[in-house]
DNA sequence: CTTTCATATGAGCAAATGTTCATGTGTTTA
DNA sequence: TAAACACATGAACATTTGCTCATATGAAAG
């Protein structure tokens, strides 16, 4: 038995098959950072409970804030993070900054990790 | 202009309804942290390859270590993480430990990052 | 049973992260 | 122009995170 196994540990200078092909269909370095960059921004509490937010409607920061219990400078932190990430935008209305989703992306990567977590 | 405003700052016991409105529709604290936490594991570049590598193929923990140029501690700390989430699981082979993916979600969450990633 | 190979794990450490606090910038209103 | 409001930002701090190094476990081969 085990004569198809081509998983050879103990050769390290010459793998099998399977680990060369996998080599070559990685992504390049700077995809691989930019891609764990961008999910870093759903890892966290606080944004995530943002992006949820804007998702039902565009806010003003300290609506915001309000709304969650956060206090306005956390949040403020949190919403340059996010803009550099071009997750979100805003606009001057008056006193206020109005805070929107900038990528349709956001809501479709939301609903798969929902349906992950919820079974 | 400006008559159609409903967010105001100014007032902070009483919001407007878009406020309340957004509030209900929240989903609950458990729910926004186990999101949080699963977005988390895309959010390290180390997990992102090694989960890259399994969408091609299942492989043991020494393979994937060589293959990444990642020491295979590192790899085996990761690992626990990930099977902790149940996004990767593994079955004894011999004297090797193969692992693959756990979950299908997996490959769809990646799919919607890197969408966004590639413009 | 002893050695070897594959993997797991704990301690320690440096770097990254998220918050608070104090203060700065910019816009509106008095 | 001065005061008030909305937001941004930097420093300081505590926590989390991901790695290395050393060592433990566990199956397999001799």
């Amino acid at each position: 038995m085990d004569e198809n196994l081509d998983l050879l540990c103990e050769d390290p200078g010459s793998h099998s098959d399977v680990v060369e092909k996998v080599r070559g269909s990685l992504p390049d370095d700077d995809t691989l950072y930019e891609l764990a960059d961008l999910f870093k921004m759903f890892g966290d509490s606080t944004r995530m409970k943002i992006m949820f937010v804007l998702m039902e409607s565009e806010m003003c920061v300290c609506d915001i804030a309000e709304l969650l219990g956060i206090s306005q400078s956390a949040i403020s932190h949190q919403l340059r993070i996010l803009k550099q990430s071009k997750l979100i935008s805003s606009r001057r209305e008056g006193k206020n900054i109005v805070c929107f989703l900038a990528d349709d992306h956001v809501r479709s990567i939301i609903d798969q990790g929902l349906s992950h977590v919820l079974e």
